[in-house]
RNA sequence: GCGGGGAUGCCGGAGUGGUCAAACGGGGCAGGCUUAGGACCUGUUAGCUUAGUGCUUACCGGGGUUCGAAUCCUCGUCCCCGCACCA
């Protein structure tokens, strides 16, 4: 038996002394193959496994196919683990970040990835972060980094503050713990600025997945409204509320703020409403972050003992607060419409608000009195003033209009999406280039002086940011005014590292440039990015802005920087995610060691498509191993008895690589597999009949299709058969349409459905040889006919024969001829019971339809004399002579 | 609630108008090889069956389009995922 793991590691030395995988810029077209890196840990999970068996399975196809191919790997080293590890261990976060790498890289190696190798990457190297530092030079002096006090999210846990994205349900989306909200200065890059261009460019990204485009489109949130004023009774306070529907302004009836919003505090100062609004401020933040996962959370408000007026009609309302208003969506602040928005209604009913219909049901009338829920749906517009009449759609923009031209309010675009929050209170980061002056306050860190590298040593206790406690790190001159100056000792964010790695791989040890502009507008964009749907948000949304940002700076010329987005299933075993905490992982490792790494790749491909969940099941890759030893057992070249299947091979070759090369575009990888598998027994089950020189030709071109799946044992079997170049650099193999016989492709059908239906005559009307010859087992002979017989007599086949031979673009036009076919159904069968099936009558009767039907079908009946026939055939099927 | 994706044989999972009782793999069953097991190989695996490759039933359910539907349309049921009081 091949010792699988043996042979990987022969041909792993071999790619790496001879340095095949390595890429520069040519005049070759380009392809950049990328994966999501890894965050270093120290074992590979079979969701990394998957990721870049995918992945290389793409770029050795596409090397292939002739492209010059950018395929790199490296590793997003800052980040939370490394520190958790020091508070745990006390070990320091680099040497545990190394050593992870290190063993992360040898089992990538195992794997045999075709990476190119020099063009690794890791962000925790001072090379790589010095220029996260120049990037934020340039965003700040952009204004697109800023400092704001602001409410923020923070992790008790993690001791630090987190992103809106990293915030799920209100918990920490690393540890689960409550997020509590705290009120800090903080460093944020200005994304919204780019949010309609992010939004718009969406459109542009035609090979995304449409989950991933309707996440992002979600995100951000867009949305046309109109910003209307309202001034409170008996204060010189003005309310600006946002709404999408104006139109609905005339049934207004209160008004609610968000309970943090700063003004309520303000209005109730020094009434008798002070400490009751305080009291309920507190209850609704607790309660925002306990009670959040409650869908049916009661809604809660309270009025505050202020009046508002309401400009269209001079009504005077009260104003609430309520838990039902955010904080941070539009300005705070709601006009509340019981009668057309569902939640006003609901809080309305509850507290006993009154209710005015001013958009009504073309079909019947609404009573306020009697309605159950919020009318949302179109209408006419009533109690409306001048606007009474028109359709409520219409209204939307009159009441703009009108309410722009008093002077009441303009017309606004909301967005769901906030500036993103960078700073983090960790020591395992990309240090924030800011100096703190009490004369020059903040000042960014001259170029020259940069990098500002991590101070070593830390003393990380898990309480608090370790840069704090490291003196020597935090004073230092204000590069102004020359005085004392403290240093920033908040560390980046480390989705700001992986926001641009991929233009880093262009050029990595550019030591002057994050990149070279040349190289970058040469490989850029990625035309294949493969990684989980857990980034559809955050990293691929950064990215985006990223790239943006970086082309306005002039870094580079595109708008986008992922073409195609493939998203991978995730990996389960026992029906749910395989991890840690459930305790059903199982090892990559154990597998490569067991049936060696091309056993393991196959697998991955094999068992589902790359989008899909794939199930783990340990007789599946049994099911690949033996398949692998079945391909290997083929190296032993048998001794031709005759060349009688040769032609018939020849044919099935050729339509095999054209078919593999098609699924292989669709990334269809398990079912070229499965077609391969299947010619694999094909071979084996012929090898007797076909010549020496066919067979190494057809097990030659075997391994070329076989070989971005599984590289190691194709390289193998390759250089067995006495070809000299390694697999891994040959071509493609090209099919010849000419090669490929619809005689035997048809023939095949007709074995496989052992010429049970007419359906039979069909494929063979369907392809356009000439003649087809089957011969057909004595055993056979009375079944067929009289199923043929049956069957075509039958006025339903004699249908299908219709949709056969009629062009599918003049679906409506039955050719006459049939028509008479259907009126005379017994002509046919007298043609076949002639043991010939001709076609005549149709081919003579119709011209246009000549070329389609233009064959001659022979099914001969092989006596039982008959030589080969006697020997291939079974009892069941007929056999066919292929010649 | 909004949005995205699903439902196929014992299981995983292909297949998007006729070549479909449905690829490929796994599992089961029978047989070969073998002292036996393993490995490997072959056949078989919806039901009925007078055994004729015959009949019936089949790709979540109802309805429709078509000569013809797992595939297209429509209504419904169920499942998964994402966002979620977004004004």
């Amino acid at each position: 038996m091949p010792n699988f793991k043996k042979i990987a590691d022969k041909w792993q030395k071999e790619w790496d002394k001879k340095k095949v995988f390595q890429t520069k810029p040519s005049k070759k077209k380009k392809f950049y193959c990328l994966e999501m890196f890894p965050y270093p840990t120290a074992k590979l999970h079979m969701g990394h496994v998957r990721n870049y068996s995918i992945g290389d399975a793409i770029a050795r196809y596409k090397r292939m196919q002739g492209f010059n191919v950018l395929y790199p790997m490296g590793y997003d080293s800052f980040g939370i683990p490394a520190e958790n590890a020091a508070i745990k261990s006390g070990a320091d976060p680099k040497k545990w970040t190394e050593s992870n790498i290190v063993q992360i890289k040898q089992q990538q190696k195992q794997l045999g990835l075709s990476y190119d190798w020099d063009r690794e990457i890791a962000t925790h190297t001072e090379e790589y972060y010095k220029f996260n530092q120049l990037f934020f030079r340039e965003m700040f002096k952009k204004g697109l980094a800023y400092r704001k006090h602001s409410p923020i999210n923070f992790c008790s846990k993690c001791q630090t503050v987190l992103a809106n994205e990293q915030v799920e349900n209100e918990k920490c989306w690393r540890c689960g713990t409550d997020v509590e909200q705290k009120h800090l200065e903080q460093w944020f890059l200005r994304i919204t600025e780019y949010a309609d261009q992010l939004l718009e460019d969406i459109s542009k990204l035609e090979d995304w997945p449409e989950k991933v485009k309707t996440m992002q489109k979600n995100w951000i949130g867009r949305s046309y409204g109109t910003e209307i004023f309202f001034k409170i009774k008996d204060s010189d306070k003005i309310i600006s509320t946002f709404t999408t529907r104006p139109d609905t302004i005339y049934g207004l009836t209160y008004l609610v703020f968000a309970p943090e919003h700063p003004l309520v505090l303000e209005l109730v100062k020094g009434t008798k409403y002070e400490k009751e609004t305080k009291e309920f401020i507190k209850q609704v933040k607790r309660e925002s972050v306990i009670d959040r996962m409650d869908e049916s959370k009661p809604k809660k408000g309270m009025f505050i003992g202020k009046y508002f007026t309401n400009p269209v009609n001079n009504e005077e309302l009260p104003i609430w607060i309520a838990n039902y208003a955010l904080a941070n969506y539009g300005t705070g602040a709601v006009m509340a419409v019981p009668t057309h928005d569902q939640r006003d209604f609901e809080f309305a009913k509850k507290y006993n608000l009154p209710l005015k219909v001013v958009i009504t049901s073309r079909d019947y009338t609404l009573d306020p009195q009697k309605m159950a829920r919020a009318y949302t749906d179109e209408g006419v517009m009533i109690n409306s003033g001048d606007f009474d009449g028109e359709d409520n759609k219409d209204a939307i923009n009159s009441i703009s209009d009108f309410l722009e031209k008093k002077g009441w309010g303009k017309r606004t675009v909301n967005y769901k999406l906030r500036d993103w929050l960078i700073s983090r209170q960790r020591y395992w980061g990309t240090p924030i280039p800011i100096i703190y002056c009490d004369n020059c306050g903040p000042v960014l860190v001259p170029k020259k002086d940069l990098p500002i590298s991590l101070p070593k040593n830390p003393k990380i206790t898990g309480q608090g940011n370790p840069l704090d406690k490291i003196p020597s790190f935090i004073n230092t001159k204000c590069p102004k005014c020359k005085g004392k100056a403290k240093r920033e000792t908040d560390t980046m964010d480390t989705f700001f590292d992986s926001s641009w790695y991929f233009l880093r791989y262009c050029s990595p040890k550019n030591n002057k440039q994050p990149f070279s502009k040349t190289e970058a507008n040469y490989w850029l964009p990625v035309d294949q990015y493969i990684g989980g749907i857990e980034h559809a948000i955050l990293h691929l949304l950064y990215a985006r802005f990223f790239t943006k940002t970086l082309r306005d700076l002039k870094y580079i010329d595109i708008d986008e920087p992922f073409k195609k987005l493939l998203t991978q299933g995730m990996v389960l075993k026992d029906g749910i995610k395989m991890s840690k905490s459930y305790g059903n992982v199982v090892d990559p490792g154990n597998i490569i060691e067991e049936y060696g790494p091309d056993t393991a790749r196959l697998y991955m491909l094999f068992v589902a498509l790359p989008e899909k969940e794939l199930e783990w099941n340990d007789k599946g890759v049994e099911g690949c191993f033996r398949f692998l030893k079945r391909l290997y057992s083929l190296t032993e070249i048998p001794k031709s008895k005759n060349n009688i299947k040769d032609s018939y091979i020849v044919s099935k070759t050729h339509s095999l690589i054209k078919k593999t090369t098609e699924l292989f575009d669709k990334y269809h990888f398990s079912i070229a597999i499965s077609i391969m598998m299947e010619y694999t027994s094909t071979l084996i089950k012929n090898k007797q009949n076909i010549s020496t020189k066919i067979y190494k030709e057809s097990l030659n071109n075997l391994c070329l299709l076989l070989s971005p799946f599984a590289p190691h044992v194709t390289e193998e079997i390759w250089n067995k058969l006495g070809n000299k170049k390694l697999i891994s650099t040959e071509n493609w193999p090209k099919y010849n349409k000419q090669k490929i016989n619809p005689e035997f492709e048809a023939a095949e059908q007709i074995v496989l459905q052992a010429t049970r239906d007419i359906t039979s005559i069909k494929a063979l009307i369907k392809t356009k040889s000439k003649t087809a010859t089957i011969i057909i087992s004595e055993e056979w002979k009375y079944s067929l006919f009289k199923k043929i017989q049956k069957r075509i007599t039958t006025t339903r086949n004699i249908g299908e024969i219709i949709g056969a031979i009629m062009d599918k673009k003049h679906p409506k036009e039955i050719p006459k001829i049939v028509q008479s076919i259907l009126k005379d159904p017994t002509k046919l069968p007298e043609t076949i019971l002639d043991q010939k099936i001709e076609l005549k009558t149709l081919k003579n009767s119709k011209e246009e339809l000549e070329k389609e039907t233009d064959l001659n079908i022979e099914i001969i009946i092989a006596e039982k004399s008959n030589e080969q026939k006697a020997k291939t055939a079974t009892p069941h099927k007929p056999a066919i002579l292929l010649q």
